[in-house]
This record gives structure tokens, C-alpha cells and sequence, in this order.
DNA sequence: TGTGAAATAT
DNA sequence: GATATTTCAC
């Protein structure tokens, strides 16, 4: 991992080594696209299986994983429990999910952060600090420390002063009105769900076990029985996969 | 509460 | 610009 300098003269970890895991593919393909969009090299599974594998063989080659929560095979929290455990690598999360207490699990389990889907540029923009951190704490196993450990302060306070540039600079790419990753911020108005894979495969089991004549957002939402998810949200799922 | 359609977000 | 999701109106 190289320190590089942006336009604004800050200096950004052009190349990180980033593994990103999520079970859907679509999903996954979203994650790499801003991943790669931030400079950072990634590399991709929708496995975790495989996700471990590349872990283990080469562990000195990812810098950070960033995995989903929900999944059939593993469940995310027993893969961020086993990496976390298991090697020496900082874990961020990624869910549709807001719900306090899979946050807090998380948190509990050893994620260095928790992002809500979907992931803006400028989160992940930020994520790199997780691995500076973590590298900070253990100066001698990164070759990266001690040019960090020279630049850190006047980094961070030049990452705070200039932030105002900076906003006007991502502006242009997203149009971001306040980002505070501020995982507890009750105030942030309803997140856009994703229909995931898994999501939209119990939706259309629950209409096939219903009949035609059931298959209404109320009894739907009763079957699929899915925290969080409300009835606006399958009615607008089921109008959105019935028109055509 | 269900449905269609407009409004928004990505 | 197309598509997915939310919000609105009935």
C-alpha cells in the first residue's frame, strides 16, 4: 500500500489491497464498482468459503475485508468472528440492515465499522483510516507505519480543516447532502432497502405458497416473516415484479 | 389495507 | 436514461 497524494495535496491509500465479499452477486458487483472508483485494489467473492481460503493462503495480501451480514452459507457474523479471530485484519461491514442490535453484534464480534447499504463513494472513500488505525497499533508488521506514523498528525488535522473542499470536491460525483456515517443517527430518513437474492426468493416462495387470490403485501409480509421489512416495502416489491 | 401511479434515488 | 423503491392518492 502506497501513500499517494490527491489533488487536494492529502495523502490517499492509492492501491489498497481490499477483499469484498457479499453473497449477491449484484450486490458484490456494486461494492467492487465504488471500491475501484476510490482508487483501491479489490479483489471479489461471493463465497466466504473461498473468501477464507484466499485468507488464509495469502494473508499478508489484503489490507481490509469488507463483507455482508446476511448470507445462507455462512452467516456474516460468524465470518467476521472467524476472521477477526483468526487473523489480523480489520473487518467492515456492509447490510441493508439497520437494526441496532445486528450493528451492536458487529461491533461485539470485532467490525471496525458498520456501513449501511447502499455504500456511498464517500464511506468507503474513509475506510482506509480503519487500516491505518489497526497498523498504528502495530508499527512493526507494516512497512506502511512509520511513513504514517510521520504524517498522521498533520494528516488528520489537514483531513479535518479541508473538509469543506472536499465536500465540494465529491459533490460531483455524489450528490451527497450530509455524510456522517454515524452508525446510531436516528434522525436519517428511510434508507432505500435492496431486494436481495435471498430476499426476493422467500417473497416469491410466500406468493407460491399462497394462492393467487393471498398473495397480497399483508399476508406476504406475514409469511416471509423478515425483521424490519414492511408491508410499503412488498407492496412496492410486488407491484414493481407484476407490471410489465 | 390494496392498488395504481407519481416522485425519487441510484 | 432506465430501473428500483418510496411516497402519495384513492
Amino acid at each position: 500500500m502506497l501513500l499517494k497524494e490527491n489533488s487536494h495535496g492529502d495523502q490517499f491509500p492509492v492501491g489498497m489491497r481490499v477483499l469484498a465479499i457479499d453473497a449477491n452477486f449484484v450486490c458484490l458487483k456494486y461494492l467492487v464498482t465504488v471500491l475501484q472508483q476510490c482508487r483501491y485494489k479489490v479483489t471479489a467473492t461471493t463465497d466466504a468459503e473461498e473468501a477464507l481460503q484466499i485468507l488464509r493462503n495469502k494473508n499478508e495480501e489484503f489490507d481490509i475485508v469488507i463483507t455482508d451480514v446476511v448470507r445462507e452459507d455462512i452467516d456474516g457474523f460468524k465470518l467476521l468472528q472467524i476472521i477477526s479471530l483468526e487473523m489480523d485484519i480489520p473487518v467492515v461491514m456492509v447490510s441493508a440492515n439497520d437494526d441496532v442490535s445486528n450493528i451492536m453484534r458487529s461491533i461485539k464480534h470485532g467490525a471496525r465499522d458498520y456501513l449501511l447499504k447502499p455504500v456511498r463513494l464517500q464511506e468507503m472513500m474513509n475506510i482506509w483510516q480503519h487500516v491505518i488505525r489497526k497498523n498504528l497499533d502495530n508499527p512493526e508488521k507494516s512497512s506502511i507505519t512509520k511513513e504514517i506514523i510521520d504524517q498522521k498528525t498533520s494528516t488528520l488535522k489537514r483531513t479535518r480543516n479541508q473538509s469543506t473542499k472536499e465536500e465540494d470536491e465529491s459533490t460531483k460525483e455524489e450528490g451527497e447532502t450530509d455524510t456522517h456515517p454515524d452508525i446510531a443517527s436516528s434522525s436519517r430518513k428511510k434508507s432505500r432497502m435492496t431486494w436481495t437474492q435471498e430476499l426476493h426468493e422467500k417473497f416469491l416462495d410466500a406468493i407460491q405458497e399462497l394462492g393467487n387470490e393471498e398473495a397480497v403485501p399483508n399476508t406476504i409480509l406475514k409469511i416471509m416473516n423478515v425483521p424490519g421489512l414492511t408491508r410499503e416495502n412488498v407492496a412496492s416489491h410486488l407491484q414493481g415484479n407484476t407490471r410489465k
